[in-house]
DNA sequence: CCAGACGTTGTT
DNA sequence: GTCTGG
DNA sequence: CCAGACGTTGTT
DNA sequence: GTCTGG
């Protein structure tokens, strides 16, 4: 899955590898946690652009802001269904740009955070799905989630679903608020291809959702990075996926 | 009909 | 808003 | 995702 | 243990 992740390449890199109009500021990012503003990519008239929105779906319908901290995620094989996702998922398709993302691996007791990146330098694309929550008074609230799918190669040792990333010649199809082809968009929801990632362990200071800056993702001092799969799961779930 | 849910993850 | 459960 | 709170009263 | 906040 994908509950935390960073984006601090600068707003000129960010604007000409996504091609988006605008330019959008943003300071940089090492720890962004649920709740928080991401910078999303979404398909206007005009073109592509990149705007913050709250990380956590909060469906049109909801009472509350509450229920986004429970929809920072959404289940690709489901999402035509979900009611909290399904008018998104026709209509409101995104793109959320990040550096890399966090994922924890319960050892002994303790939890160690692994940064994830793309192995090629390049920014990383999860699919998204965004909204618009219109509070009680009348303001409107932007708001989205990262849509998950089955782990890679490279991610099964650490955890058995992965934000769905997507490559440059995918983003049209996906971004096109007309493509309301199933098949198509389904198509798309596919793991990351196996060797395109690299996962450092790092320090636990990432931990702390308050932690900000490059420490987040400092190498880990005693913890070297799984070249081969460490350990499989002890528990498998021989039910899902 | 109305009331209440609407989600993912991990863990047992 | 829309579906499910009662 | 992890960390941290987890309560009521009255008063400003 | 479970919920909220970030």
């Amino acid at each position: 899955m994908c509950g935390r992740f960073g984006l601090y390449l600068p707003a000129q890199t960010i604007a000409s590898f996504f091609l988006i109009l605008n330019e959008p500021d943003h300071p940089p990012r090492y720890n962004i946690a649920p709740t928080q503003p991401v910078l999303a990519v979404f398909q206007s008239p005009a073109g592509r652009r990149g705007v913050p929105m709250r990380w956590g779906l909060i469906p049109h319908w909801a009472r509350d802001i509450k229920i986004g901290a429970k929809l920072a995620n959404a289940r690709s094989e489901t999402l035509h269904e979900k009611p909290s996702f399904r008018t998104a998922f026709n209509r409101r398709r995104c793109l959320i740009p990040a550096d890399g993302f966090y994922e924890w691996v319960a050892v002994k007791g303790r939890k160690q955070p692994y940064f994830i990146r793309r192995r090629d330098g390049n920014p990383l694309a999860f699919a998204g799905l965004w909204e618009v929550w219109v509070a009680a008074d009348q303001s409107e609230l932007v708001s989205c989630t990262i849509v998950t799918t089955a782990a890679n190669r490279e991610m099964t040792p650490v955890h058995h679903r992965m934000p769905v990333i997507l490559e440059p010649g995918q983003f049209d199809r996906w971004l096109d608020p007309d493509n309301q082809n199933p098949r198509s968009l389904c198509d798309l929801m596919r793991p990351m291809r196996d060797g395109g990632l690299v996962l450092q362990a790092v320090d636990d200071y990432v931990n702390r959702t308050g932690n900000e800056g490059p420490r987040c993702i400092e190498p880990a001092a005693t913890f070297p990075t799984p070249s081969s799969p460490p350990e499989p799961p002890a528990q498998m779930n021989l039910f899902e996926d």
